[in-house]
DNA sequence: CTTGAAACTTATACTAGGTCAAAAATTGTC
DNA sequence: GACAATTTTTGACCTAGTATAAGTTTCAAG
């Protein structure tokens, strides 16, 4: 049945993540080519692509992730829990994890350091980020996504951006994971009570 | 001082976006290439890039448009009056005068037809949807812009946009543009019912 | 009207992301 | 071990975007 093979693909695939991972942070991803990556995992460039569609994804490959969490988090709601709730435990749960998306620490603002640094793989956040709109539009209206839930799920996918930047700012500014933490929490508090307003 | 000259580079300007917009729509943004768009202005293709600094700026250039109509709708705002009802006008004026911004007709929904079929033309509006976000926080909180004031921000941007993406689509559904404006007016109320919701 | 400086445009060449087709190597199955 | 399927590689190609240096046009001053 292909073990091997598999096995093989894994390794690669993981390989060129990790080479490519450490080459970013060692000198940043736009002063990084696709040729350095297949370079230094001893593979060719196509390969690189066969992996991965677009360079950006390299970094960012949690893309999924976010799917996953959105749809278990809303799916496993009690019945006649607003779906608004639902997403606050997520938020909680997340980060009580110290799950590096709510969660603000020297690893991650390393991670962010990187991010901000380029603005191509801010790009392709901004576009995770609508894609993440979509898939909760989705989740919260079922088959037949309509404006309003487009903006509640914007809401919540905005509130969660905006919460993580200014809780990287803090951290940054203050150097306390603490003050990070309340700061991003305060946040989202905030966004989640405008978008109870919504109906 | 330099009369001929400053007419001459708008004439130049000017042929090359004309030139460029007409392809884009004839055959779509991403069939067309700067070769194209030079050839067919005439220039060569450094000389466009001399004067829109992307490709997608050939498209979309009314990025200044929105800086500009966000400063005056609030600078200009009664003494008291609160932002959110600030913009609110904003938003009713540009309605009332059939600004591309707030009014969907058969020529905005051939221009986001183009916008739809290209990928590389949604990630610039994204881009200048978050750079709206930091320029509105900026003139919500003055110079010390800290992470509500972008919440807010981003909760009228979102709002601007989830609502314009819903009167494309009630007027591809029902080529009925006063239903467009009635959906994206209704939107926009929600939107901004929830903003009001943040202080 | 000439001349020299400044600004604009050009040709040319280069980098880098990304794609494609076909050859070559590797693995699974008979 | 031979044949089929899949992966990887090679190498060529396209396009956006940039750098450089040379050519052209406009301007202002003599």
């Amino acid at each position: 049945m292909g073990e091997l093979r598999e096995s093989k693909k894994r390794e690669t695939r993981q390989r060129i993540s990790d080479v490519a991972t450490a080459l970013f942070f060692e000198r940043g991803f736009d002063a990084v080519t696709i040729d350095d990556v297949a370079a230094a995992a001893k593979v060719s460039k196509p390969t690189v692509f066969n992996y991965f569609a677009r360079k950006e994804d390299l970094f960012l490959d949690r893309q999924d992730d976010v799917r996953v969490l959105l749809r278990e988090a809303l799916g496993g709601k009690a019945k006649g829990e607003a779906p608004v709730d639902a997403l606050r435990r997520l938020v909680d749960r997340l980060h009580h994890e110290k799950h590096p998306f709510a969660r603000i620490d020297g690893e991650t603002v390393g991670w962010w350091r990187v991010v901000a640094a380029s603005p191509s793989l801010q790009a392709r956040l901004r576009e995770i980020g609508d894609e993440a709109v979509e898939a909760l539009a989705g989740e919260l209206a079922g088959p037949k996504v309509d404006g309003a839930a487009r903006l509640a799920a914007g809401m919540f996918v905005l509130t969660w951006r905006t919460a993580y930047g200014e809780a990287i700012r803090v951290f940054e500014r203050t150097a306390s994971a603490k003050k990070a933490s309340t700061a991003f929490l305060a946040l989202i508090d905030r966004g989640f009570a405008a978008a109870r307003a919504l109906d």
